[in-house]
DNA sequence: TACATGATGCCCT
DNA sequence: GGGCATCATGTAG
């Protein structure tokens, strides 16, 4: 049976191990909800970040107040602030007291996209590389307005919230998958899915 | 209270 | 392909 569910995902989603959550979020919509309109992106990159065992995971030394969201119930955002500019989004998985995440890594832009860019600092034009709106982290970030004093423990999965994640019944096709980006410890393990050929992956195009 | 560090992105070659 | 801006957080002292 290939049901389609349309609408909001529910808590359930993500009270599973990060790796299957991270592949199962691709090809869904991120919204933000605003005054003037919805802004939202299909889910191209995730990566996986555990508990206990994954040195790269904030995570990894314990619960601290920094990351306390890691270790409460799934689908809440955890948002944290990198290298004095980037805000990077993601969500909580497994059921509280065990930790574990998603981080989104990038969007292909589905509604709202000049919005986006305004807020990137981007003119969209005929020449415009579109990629540049919201490929990568710190970027989807930017272009959805998503800051740590903002967005930090909202709920994703809930109605009243102005940021969801939809399931719009899009299925992605071929994925890949990969060791993370941009980490140190634990940087052999295959953590990163991303929806293969998609352009607004982040990195270079092959 | 000080300091090292990092799930990055931009700009310049 | 590489330098660098810039700061919250955690840990050491």
């Amino acid at each position: 049976m290939d049901r389609r569910p349309v609408g909001l995902l529910k808590p359930e989603f993500f009270d599973r191990d990060p790796r299957r959550v991270a592949r199962a979020l691709l090809g869904k919509l991120l919204i933000r909800k605003t005054p003037r309109g919805i802004l939202a992106g299909r889910v191209v990159e995730t990566e996986a970040y555990l508990g206990a065992g994954d040195a790269a995971a904030h995570a990894a030394a314990g619960k601290t107040a920094r990351n306390s969201v890691l270790f409460g119930p799934p689908g809440h955002a955890y948002v944290y602030f990198i290298y004095g500019n980037h805000f990077c989004l993601n969500v909580s998985c497994l059921p509280a007291g065990v930790p574990g995440c998603v981080l989104f890594r990038a969007l292909e832009p589905v509604a709202g996209i000049e919005e986006m860019a305004r807020a990137r600092g981007i003119e969209v034009r005929r020449d415009s590389d579109l990629r540049k709106i919201s490929s990568g982290p710190g970027r989807m970030s930017e272009a959805l307005g998503i800051t740590r004093e903002r967005d930090n423990r909202k709920n994703l999965v809930s109605a009243k919230s102005d940021l969801q994640l939809v399931d719009d019944g899009y299925r992605a096709r071929r994925v890949a998958v990969t060791p993370r980006i941009g980490i140190t410890k634990s940087a052999e393990q295959r953590l990163r899915y991303f929806i293969s050929g998609n352009p607004f992956v982040s990195g270079r195009r092959r």
